[in-house]
DNA sequence: ATTAGTGCAAACATTTTGCACCTAT
DNA sequence: ATAGGTGCAAAATGTTTGCACTAAT
């Protein structure tokens, strides 16, 4: 992929998310790594998403797709993504991973219906206060933290209520 | 093993520990699981550790004992206690899972040292509370929740510290 | 031309399972 | 006697890696 093909992609690419893209891109330059194809292909998708996904759930959403991405490519573009701070890697307490972009985005916490798996944002500044008090208290230098409520949806419109 | 066997271990039990000992045997016997010699040496060592542990670690301590266990019957001892409300599980953001034995423990959150992998417990009744509104005002009703606080210990004691 | 990226399949790490044998009830 | 437990090795799951080939610089 050329510059040419990189300024196309970004032309055709949905105005919100123009800038995620650069950023994206601009990322990949300044590190010597090389702007391809399925890395830019990734990336649309990713800032597309408005939800949380997962490495499995993304390659899903290639599969029907002309260009086809292996695995091995989506897990390489995850890493890089996340070393970058574009990507957020979340352990929900399942055997695998979720991911959201954070470009724009604020802090925020999760909880996590375990009814029909809907994950809700929230955030709230007192909590993180807190959380800073307890760290400093205990002797700790907090690097990042993660909190996980998890509970049962009460939305009677709940798509997968039981 | 049969009741004399479970007696006697109970009686050669370190004090501090007989009571969960004693309920562990107890759950069993309520399932209709069988009291095996297996099951109490994993339980008492459990209940003798006072650190976060792993499936890992905890074979590992098994290492050099006459009584060898089984990688498989590890994880399916800690799959019960976990299902008996004795173990809690806990995911740090590893790969591997970590366990604490909860019986006389009341909640806690962690505090995870990056440098030495120090695990600090600590609790705050406000954070709690303010979960509990923040799940409420998003229309859930709350099961559980983890709060890992990832950070640096600045203890210069710090076994690890780089 | 050079350096890095991709796809595939094999390797990995942790956890789970099938099965023949063994033990508690 | 019988239902359930154990150990072993194999399978399963999510993720990573080696390598020959391909693409971006």
């Amino acid at each position: 992929m050329n510059k040419d093909r990189e300024a196309e992609i970004l032309k055709t690419v949905d105005d919100s998310i123009r800038m995620e893209m650069k950023t994206f891109s601009e990322y990949l330059q300044k590190k010597g790594l090389k702007i391809t194809n399925q890395r830019m292909l990734v990336a649309e998708r990713i800032f597309s998403l408005h939800n949380h996904f997962t490495a499995e759930s993304l390659l899903e959403e290639f599969k029907d797709q002309r260009d086809k991405i292996s695995k091995a490519t989506i897990y390489r573009i995850l890493s890089i993504m996340v070393e970058a701070k574009l990507l957020q890697e979340h352990n929900f307490g399942q055997d695998y991973k979720y991911y959201e972009h954070i470009i724009g985005h604020t802090h925020h916490d999760h909880i996590i219906c375990g009814d029909c798996g809907r994950i809700v944002e929230f955030m709230d500044e007192r909590i993180e206060q807190l959380q800073e008090q307890a760290a400093a208290s205990n002797g700790f230098k907090i690097t990042g933290h993660s909190l996980n409520i998890y509970g049962t949806c009460l939305d009677p419109n709940c798509p997968n209520k039981k």
